[in-house]
DNA sequence: GACCTGATGTGCT
DNA sequence: GCACATCAGGTCA
């Protein structure tokens, strides 16, 4: 499967969050490959979104890498346990970037399932296979990410995105999750997820 | 199922 | 100090 390339990314987080439904994010580790179907993600606008770390042109260590050129992930730890894994999008200067929120495991089952649950897949309960990779903390400890990959270019080979299959999906926009100390901007639909998937954190 | 709460690190005020 | 782009485990049902 084709790899997306650096323009793919170089456009607005509204676009390339959309477009990212449906397409393979990939983890390459020890030789393993693990990944996901995109299913949920979200959009942050850069200095005029207040709900985006990038608001107002702060540019700080953590944020600096959404000032570099498209392509490359932004990871951050919230709530001092978990981190959140974003695409940079958008050209040098411009600093935009799509939350990926939520993914169906599509390769490397039983290597996901012991990072989440230290159980073999056929082992798991309905529940916790639901709970494998529907939020954006989840995601990150299914496929071993974390901010020692914070910069890394998805144009590579460790971490990527590719095309997925053509299937057909109704897209379904809301407001995004978590951000409500923003203001105005809480209410933006610039979260977007594929309607009906069991993987979605919140419906 | 719905709701509540505690865990926990770090970046900023 | 405090807020934070979250989650798991508890209660009550």
């Amino acid at each position: 499967m084709k790899k997306l390339d650096r323009e793919f990314y170089n456009r607005d987080s509204l676009i390339v969050a959309q477009e990212l439904l449906g397409k393979i994010l990939v983890r390459e580790i020890d030789g393993q490959k693990l990944s996901v179907k995109i299913v949920e993600a979200e959009a942050y606008m850069g200095v005029s979104d207040k709900a985006a770390h990038s608001f107002g042109g702060r540019r700080t260590p953590r944020v600096e890498v959404m000032y570099g050129g498209p392509g490359f992930s932004y990871i951050f730890l919230v709530y001092g346990m978990y981190h959140c894994f974003n695409i940079v999008t958008r050209e040098a200067g411009t600093p935009q970037a799509v939350l990926l929120r939520a993914g169906e495991p599509m390769g490397g089952f039983d290597f996901i399932a012991q990072n989440r649950f230290k159980t073999a897949y056929h082992q798991l309960s309905k529940s916790q296979i639901k709970n494998l990779t529907n939020g954006p903390g989840k995601l990150c400890r299914a496929l071993l990410i974390d901010k020692s990959l914070n910069g890394e270019d998805l144009c590579s080979n460790k971490l990527y995105v590719e095309e997925g299959e053509n299937e057909t999906f109704q897209v379904v926009s809301s407001k995004r999750i978590g951000i409500d100390y923003a203001g105005e901007a809480r209410d933006y639909p610039w979260r977007f997820y594929i309607d009906g998937n069991v993987y979605v954190s919140v419906k």
